[in-house]
DNA sequence: TTGTAAGCGTTATCAA
DNA sequence: TTGATAACGCTTACAA
């Protein structure tokens, strides 16, 4: 492992000079410059990060933490993250979870954080921010010094859906939610019971669920079981409207006739199932590069950084039923 | 942001006492260690890591690099990654692609890698091989000091893929590849032809493509253009086989009875589409395991690790007409 | 233009 | 059992 040293002895020359040749400064000869640079390459120098790090205060790197990896989800996230970020000359890293690798926020080994899971205590965001550690979450509410939020409109879109639902004339409604610890599910569900009951008084049954496709599953025998028939569901994440449309035919049951089904997020799976799902769309690559934008707004200071919403639409296809449906939008709807 | 002389200060003692008792040696009175811990604690004490890592010269963090995180496929390998380093007392993080990343492994940002990227070049990697970075690589015919492969058996599945073909007795066939540069293209292509060859001597039309669902489309395209019937499709993973499902239907084609498609992979969407899709399938968290597991090997250097390869067998579904079928086996099969 | 030397936060050797 | 100190590889202020 050839270091500045060594270079600096093949060369005669100190370490100084090395570095800085390698930095670029201009109190070097370009003669100088060239023929250190010859022998950094020759030797395969590369810099070790821990060295610069420990000088520098600053590494240029950034985490994100996510929940998983899984789906037709993440992806386009971290890729509006990894872009901006990249664009500002900042290197992303993806925590795959798990205590340790937070501890690389508080441990300096990264310049700040992006975290889309809700797994990453509350607790440890705090005390990360307190002890000066940048970061931007998506996941719940909170903000403050050192920390700002970049949230999906769960509102906005939860209205929509009611709305779309409401419009499809069904006799009974049925949410199914996420997790009790989920923002997104409280808020989808919390919006969604004050914005039906606006419109209509028609009944509502709520199903805690999961968020997964077996938790679909099981909802659709509970609305099986109670005998529900012409039901709007408003499935609060689309994996719980993929597991009702697995388990529902054997039910009994035809999506788009008598039950209809909204979903939450424009999952790809969506766009395969028969009658395809009607959901909430929302730009997850957007959602990514504002969070990464606003993070780089918090590191350099330039008092740009605030909290920000992102915006939601209706993609509407056959599980409403075939009238509402709008085609032509689907195909570019996934981004 | 408190350091170990700030605690030592506070404390009255000296800073070597101070990391003695924080890193558990038995060199010091439990009664000093608790002080010291209890004060560490008040001041947030986190270890600085380029510190550390600069004396120790190993992180104990771990790359992996993959191309993207889309689809139904990275997370379950990185799962599997995940799993055996976090019990070997390892952390992973994932590099979202790109140059500056990649520098970490020469830099002794972590102490090995899990290469899944066919855009990280040979070249780099031989580089950082010479300089004495733990590597695995999955995704090429690779392997040499610090560098060992962890493959698939592209192979056995391809030729499995074939044997399901003929047996689904059509008239012609047709292979969709992936990119050129792409190993899992490479092989399974060559194999597919070999194969085939040895068991009928029915044309076969190689169809370049690129691993996507639009390349599937455009590849459903040339079939219809040659007026190919009862034709038998080898695609080369399964998102052009979705691509295929996509645009057979308005060419009047049918999957299933006028053409029969196998793709490989295993990805979720097959279990979704109708006909379900046929497809080589192989436990990508396995193959995750592996993989983590002989780099941890490389580390320790106890001379165990060793090149692998990764079983495939086919899951049976309704694409290769229904005779074939075989449901049972169904839901288990994505793990 | 180049060299000397201090210092970043930690660990580990040696002496007390 | 504890403390003083060198060392890890690099950057940078200051001296030459």
């Amino acid at each position: 492992m050839a270091g500045i040293r060594d270079i600096a002895k093949k060369a005669g020359v100190s370490i100084s000079t090395v570095s800085y040749a390698l930095n670029g400064s201009s109190k070097v000869t370009e003669e100088t410059r060239a023929k250190i640079k010859h022998i950094a390459m020759e030797l395969n120098y590369v810099p070790n990060l821990a060295g610069r790090t420990l000088k520098k205060q600053s590494t240029n790197i950034i985490a994100m933490y996510v929940a998983d990896f899984g789906g037709d989800f993440y992806s386009h996230v971290i890729d509006g993250v990894d872009q901006v970020l990249r664009a500002n000359h900042y290197e992303l890293i993806v925590g795959a979870g798990g205590d340790k690798s937070r501890a690389l926020i508080p441990q300096r080994f990264v310049d700040g954080a992006v975290i889309l899971d809700q797994a990453f205590p509350d607790r440890l965001i705090k005390s990360f921010a307190k002890q000066g550690s940048k970061m931007v979450v998506m996941d719940r509410e909170l903000s403050g010094t050192n920390v700002h939020k970049v949230l999906l409109d769960n509102t906005k879109g939860a209205e929509q859906a009611i709305r779309a639902l409401v419009a499809a004339k069904v006799d009974y409604y049925v949410f199914i939610s996420g997790p009790s610890d989920s923002y997104d599910s409280q808020i989808r569900l919390q919006t969604a019971l004050a914005s039906l009951s606006d419109k209509t008084d028609a009944p509502v049954v709520v199903i805690p669920s999961d968020f997964t496709i077996e938790g679909g599953r099981k909802a659709a025998k509970k609305i099986s079981n109670a005998h529900l028939k012409n039901v709007g569901v408003f499935a609060l994440n689309d994996e719980l409207a993929i597991g009702l449309y697995e388990a529902l035919p054997e039910l009994g049951y035809t999506v788009g006739k008598d039950i209809k089904i909204i979903g939450f997020d424009n999952d790809l799976i969506g766009h395969y199932l028969t009658p395809q799902l009607t959901t909430i769309d929302y730009s997850k690559h957007k959602w990514g590069e504002t969070a990464a934008q606003t993070l780089i707004d918090m590191i350099k200071d330039n008092g740009q950084a605030s909290n920000h919403y992102i915006e939601t639409k209706v993609i509407r296809r056959g599980s409403l039923g075939e009238e509402t449906v709008n085609h032509d939008q689907d195909r570019l709807s996934h981004f």
